[in-house]
DNA sequence: ATTTCATCCTGGAGGC
DNA sequence: TGCCTCCAGGATGAAA
């Protein structure tokens, strides 16, 4: 479910009503959704954790990162949302719901429930994580490579991306060239710069690819700005809906009229993932 | 190097 | 009502 702007959104809950505070206790109940070398022994390094500050909460591309203070020797949590994955902060008598896979009781006497219907999300316990080079970090961990987040990339990162024969869609769902762009973005994105889905990165226009650049930026913002985008599933952390919805212009949109040209908006898969454009707005090149 | 495809899952929508 | 198929904000590894 979540991209860039919806994570952002479960990341500023998430500062709000954890740091400062600490964890109090930690419930499993599907252990599948837990990775990484401490995988077997969760429960355990977390019980240390228990009482320990946590100090900063970070996102990267589609990635949070939650972080004890020093003295519990630079410990996180990483968590990877996966399609479904979502966090809720609650009151703890509050009936479970369904896929709630892990409970965290905070010092404030409130729980944080990790849920995920269909459990592509996983989170990474981490003893001792590396701050300085999180990337780093995150990949000896066996994460997939991740590239600049896409709201703090530089301008001429983006550019050199097109030194490629691959199709622009897919560069951009590629994670380890640009983090945070899922299909809703991409889709969208695309559209605003006028560029086809389709169209080989390397043909692009310098002039459509300055205004990618600039979009992809515009877009993301004023998505984080809206509380990202519900379709069905997208909660933030106090269970709210995104508000983005209403401002895609091609995302799910297949056979309804453009809204700045009324053609009608279609649907080709791409990296077997659906794409959705229009045929007159955005020119194959 | 890059694309396609299958896989991991549940659930909602729509056809019959 | 049920049964079926298709589809879904993602990531990964194998095969082509």
């Amino acid at each position: 479910m979540p991209e860039l702007p919806e994570v952002e959104s479960i990341a500023r809950g998430l500062r709000q009503e954890l740091i400062g505070f600490s964890f109090s206790g930690i419930g499993v109940n599907k252990p599948v959704v837990i990775s990484g070398p401490l995988r077997r022994k969760f429960k355990e390094f977390f019980n240390h954790l228990l009482g320990r500050k946590i100090i900063r909460i970070e996102r990267y591309g589609k990635r949070l990162v939650i972080l004890w203070d020093k003295n519990s020797s630079n410990a996180a949590l990483i968590i990877q949302l996966g399609m479904t994955g979502g966090f809720t902060i609650c009151p703890p008598d509050l009936p479970r719901a369904r896929h709630t896979h892990i409970i965290f009781r905070l010092s404030n006497n409130k729980d944080l429930r990790f849920t995920d219907p269909r459990r592509f999300g996983r989170v990474w316990l981490v003893e001792n994580f590396n701050t300085a080079d999180p990337y780093a970090a995150m990949e000896s961990l066996g994460l997939g490579r991740l590239g600049p987040d896409a709201l703090n990339m530089t301008k001429s990162y983006f550019l050199r991306l097109f030194d490629s024969e691959r199709i622009i869609k897919s560069l951009l769902l590629d994670q380890q060239r640009l983090a945070g762009l899922g299909n809703i973005y991409a889709d969208e994105s695309l559209f605003a710069a006028g560029i086809h889905p389709a169209a080989i990165a390397r043909r692009i226009k310098t002039q459509q690819r300055e205004k990618l650049y600039r979009q992809i930026r515009r877009i993301l913002r004023l998505a984080i700005a809206h509380g990202g985008t519900t379709f069905s599933d997208f909660r933030n952390a106090y269970g709210e809906l995104g508000n983005f919805k209403k401002y895609l212009y091609v995302y799910q949109r297949t056979r309804l009229p453009c809204r700045r040209c009324r053609t009608a908006i279609q649907r080709i898969v791409i990296a077997g993932r659906s794409s959705h454009f229009c045929p007159s707005c955005q020119e194959k090149q």
